[in-house]
DNA sequence: ACCGATGATGAAGGAATTATGAAGATGTCG
DNA sequence: CGACATCTTCATAATTCCTTCATCATCGGT
């Protein structure tokens, strides 16, 4: 069953909410500040959050920020005002979806079910990559090789996911940097290798023999094919 | 950077896009009707667009039946109506994605990853060279003769792909340096010989008698036309 | 066919590149 | 604030492969 983090200073305003999303069919639990919710979101792992944007002291954009850190749970926000909140959000990564106050439980319900419809929706195109037997889930960050599911840090998984997407295509370092960093970071070309070497280290049966990640002596890495 | 083309008679949706599209990095420009979508795309050659189907007067479907004339920039479609005919009719005319409103902003600039992926995956013209059987793909720095592929260091592909991209065209060991090293280095020009011979032993059915590279005597080297 | 010049080849040394472990820097969580 | 995780940098070891050289084969003009 689905779990719903409910986030709204008025409680009666959340009580609703738990009620017609409850009678969805949705297990859901209600937090009164950002505080709670992080401290929940953090320990038991919602599968959404829906999140009031105008809490009191630390509110909606902050809690989405620092949630954003650590996980992509999908987030709905509740704004109070129309005209000033669209363009909010807007500015402030991370919200799936938006219901504006005073809002119809119904259409609460329906945006929840619409978020994971999406989600559960067969993958998009390009959100699993399969390689082999080496398979990397974009949307939970999780990578696999056979059954076996490894951890690998956000950088380590994109600099995974870029090579997989093209087997065999060789990248440079410089690439390799662009696409887990962003163009605008500079760094030394080198902590590519230091990567390189972890993933090897969690990704391959036999570090000093890589079957996947190799190298390209001169260039730069490639993914076997 | 990349430039998108933002088209909603909307201003408030297409801000938001705007925004989440230029926080992803993406230099954004929006337009309020298809004319002015077409005329823009007709001066300023943007490197994708995001089009609204439902525009007043001309409609997105008239819009992308245009702009296919005459450029094949990708575009997404966003439609309300979910429609699978108007999927159909869209991808029809050349439509390279759909995003369903309401939606969410993080989903857009998903496909609009997504879409750049694919093209920049796609192989650019020049990248692939064919000469006879034998054929060179820059992109994995790999060569094959016929279904025989092989693998070659990064100076005896940068070699083998300046004989191959003019066949019939003698090199000198000079230029062949200049090729392969930059300019800058001054090196010995025999070191050539050892290459030439490296590559012979790889690609050569019979390596005493090549048919792909063969020795110009006195002058230096060509690809076999 | 001869002979000087040029090319082919295998082996060895050395330059360049990569691998690796550890330490420093940075940011996050409790 | 201290503990922890992550990313980057650095120094050094290991590896790859580029260049060179010596020797033998081939070419072309006479």
């Amino acid at each position: 069953m689905k779990h719903i983090l409910v986030v709204d200073d008025e409680p009666r305003i959340a009580e609703i909410a738990r009620d017609y999303l409850e009678r969805a069919g949705f297990k859901v639990t209600t937090a009164g500040s950002g505080a709670d919710a992080l401290a929940f979101a953090r320990s038991r792992r919602p599968d959404l959050i829906v999140l009031d944007l105008g809490l009191p002291h630390v509110d909606g954009l902050d809690v989405t920020r620092t949630l954003r850190r650590q996980s992509s749970v999908p987030i709905i926000m509740l704004t109070a005002r129309v005209d000033e909140s669209d363009k909010l959000i807007g500015l402030e990564l991370g919200a799936d979806d938006y219901v504006t106050k005073p809002f119809s439980p119904k259409e609460l319900v329906a945006r929840v079910r619409a978020v994971f419809r999406r989600i559960d929706a067969a993958p998009e195109r390009g959100d699993i990559i399969r390689a082999g037997e080496v398979t990397l889930d974009k949307r939970r960050m999780q990578a696999s090789v056979g059954a076996q599911s490894i951890d690998l840090t956000s950088t380590e998984f994109e600099l995974l996911a870029t090579l997989a997407s093209q087997p065999g295509r060789v990248f440079t370092r410089a690439q390799l940097l662009d696409a887990i960093r962003g163009v605008e970071v500079e760094s030394f070309d080198r902590a590519i290798d230091a990567h390189v070497k972890n993933v090897r280290r969690k990704l391959e049966p036999d570090p000093r023999n890589p079957r996947y990640v190799l190298t390209v002596h001169g260039v730069g890495y490639k993914f076997a094919d």
